[in-house]
DNA sequence: GCAAATTAATGATTTATTCAAG
DNA sequence: CTTGAATAAATCATTAATTTGC
């Protein structure tokens, strides 16, 4: 055997006859999540924490402990860690692109005309400023997938990795309309 | 209630020992989808036919059809619009690019300075070159989310169920680790 | 002919950018 | 203006072509 692997799918078929009576935008009505200032706090809170990315399994968790205080998605939790953590790279960078320009410690010999054009042009190639951990996570789904591993003597299946089983969750969008 | 809404959650939680034996390279296939010339052939009919982005219904059906080639699965259908589409643009940007640097018949007149300029510009602000039917389409998962619907019909659902339904098929790549 | 080494394609993720609601 | 939502671009990683030396 080549161990357990344990891959989880939800499909959310939703039959509904949009009958919805465009006058009355109560509490299914709105467009857009409006996250509630309980979740955001919750939210920010994980984000203080480390998370950056949550995986499938995550997202389902904060989702349903952030439903107690409002309706909510996983894609919004998905949506909101990802805009978080780019409007916080970009925010960084101007506040590093200011400190360059303002700090008058270290270089105070270049001429402001020289700080403008710099900034400028940072703007378009100076994408990251981490560049610490810059390893990308890969390998996901690799257990998901029903393959016929290289090993055959099952002594060890490399288990360390995954602490409980392979969730898969499939979110995509949904677009109205699509064609050629 | 202004309408039916009914709501299918399918857990597939599969746990199976996978016994294929390592030295068949057949069916079970590897870590990372390969496609069958058949699979690629669909795939292209289609593109040429003008899909660009299939919605999660259309990758459903996509995925299904071409399930009789060989294992696929939903992201695969996604990935492969992505890539391919991606792909076309850069290549097309690329031999107009060739095309530009080459090609002395019509504007002739030109110095080559401007024609390199403009080439480069391009790059950047030329995203879209169909330009008829440029709205994004937002509003997706409109009408998928859960919002105070009664729904008690969760149970009985055939399989025809969702012809010309809503389907949300959640799609999560699952990394192996997350931060704290 | 045939593997090891290189290169080219391309599947899979992440990041940047853009659109639009409120 | 802020920010949720969506798409496009950039990047990584793996597999197929292919080259090369034997």
């Amino acid at each position: 055997m080549h161990g357990v692997r344990t891959y989880l799918l939800i499909f959310i078929v939703s039959k509904l006859q949009v009958q919805v009576p465009p006058t009355t935008t109560t509490v299914g009505g709105t467009t857009r999540w409006n996250p509630s200032p309980d979740q955001i706090r919750v939210l920010e809170m994980l984000y203080r924490g480390g998370m950056r990315t949550p995986n499938s399994f995550q997202i389902e968790q904060i989702t349903e402990e952030l439903g107690k205080y409002g309706r909510i998605e996983g894609k919004n939790v998905f949506y909101w860690f990802q805009n978080h953590k780019a409007r916080e790279r970009q925010k960084q960078k101007r506040a590093a692109l200011l400190t360059l320009s303002t700090t008058t410690t270290a270089s105070t010999l270049l001429p402001p005309a020289a700080e403008t054009k710099e900034g400028v042009e940072t703007k378009k190639e100076e994408a990251c400023e981490d560049a610490s951990s810059r390893k990308r996570r890969c390998r996901a789904w690799e257990d998901v997938v029903v393959h016929g591993g290289g090993d055959d003597a099952g002594t060890e299946v490399a288990d360390d990795y995954y602490t409980d089983d392979d969730v898969t969750l499939e979110l995509f969008p949904l677009r109205p309309d699509q064609g050629k």
